[in-house]
DNA sequence: TTGTTAAACGAAAATGATTATCATTTTAAA
DNA sequence: TTTAAAATGATAATCATTTTCGTTTAACAA
């Protein structure tokens, strides 16, 4: 999977650049968030880092998720509920389609929102800076079980 | 203004037909929460019912606003960072636009969601039930106020 | 009107995800 | 290596929301 690569090693550089320190844990944790699709949460993150760095406290885990956030590397779905949920491979703003049933959250490709946002800021004289888009429905696979 | 009387009259009969009792610190609430285009905080409707009622609880408002979320009569606009805002006026999904400033809620118009989520539904195979759609950015007035 | 009863209220404790604290460990550079 | 600052880990604190539970009250019937 060259293109999670080529995230980590990315945001390895960013780290390097800004005089960040290079740790183990914070490897471990890059390479969850470069390399998976899932949008996972901390909780998600932190147990498969323990996997191989038992040690490893939750705070660090926060800590290391929420500096890649503020270093614009990390997309972050924060749910009201709990249970945040976080994007390394798409850093940035794009919709999500979020399974009530399996929790699974997918990417969905979409490409009318621009002409949206657009219009919503000549419309009202915003200056739109970011959105966040969430459809809620129930998967192929969840349909199916129901039957 | 008949529009939020009707929305009134409305949410105290679907309590009504419910069995729900209605009591005084009910109707403060449903009267605040049909009546505010602002999309206020359980914060804001709290303070404004101990106007009349100096006794209520912030438990009572946050019961009531469960409730009325429960028979879909309030949209519960959920932020993780926490003071969730709420719209008793328009009770069912639709975008919002915020003001990251002074953080006022805006009900934009816009139409061409529903083409976007048909879109989704045959693309995925999921069967779309809801969605949120939250624009961010600076309104005119917090532009002015910058320069 | 009064009496009855389950629902709603108010006050306070509990919850739970996230953040802050701080002593200890470790990275990175000299 | 030595050193200083940053990161870690364990734990406490935070804070919006929920739960609990004893008291009050709305609704309804006698
Ligand atoms: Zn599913
Ligand atoms: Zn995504
Ligand atoms: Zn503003
Ligand atoms: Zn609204």
């Amino acid at each position: 999977m060259p293109q999670n690569e080529s995230r980590l090693a990315h945001m390895l550089d960013k780290l390097k650049a800004q005089h960040f320190r290079i740790t183990p844990q914070r490897i471990e944790v890059l390479r969850i968030l470069a390399g998976s699709d899932g949008h996972p949460s901390v909780e998600t993150i932190y147990e498969e880092v323990r996997r191989d760095f038992p040690t490893t406290s939750l705070a660090t885990v926060y800590k290391t998720v929420t500096l890649l956030k503020e270093l614009n590397e990390v997309l972050e779905l924060g749910f009201p509920e709990g249970g945040n949920r976080y994007d390394g491979a798409r850093p940035y703003p794009h919709p999500h389609l979020i399974c009530t049933t399996c929790h699974r959250i997918i990417d969905p490709d979409l490409e009318s929102l621009e002409g949206v946002t657009r219009e919503l800021a000549s419309e009202t004289g915003f200056q739109i800076i970011s959105h966040r888009l969430d459809f809620f429905g129930i998967c192929p696979e969840c349909q199916e079980k129901k039957n």
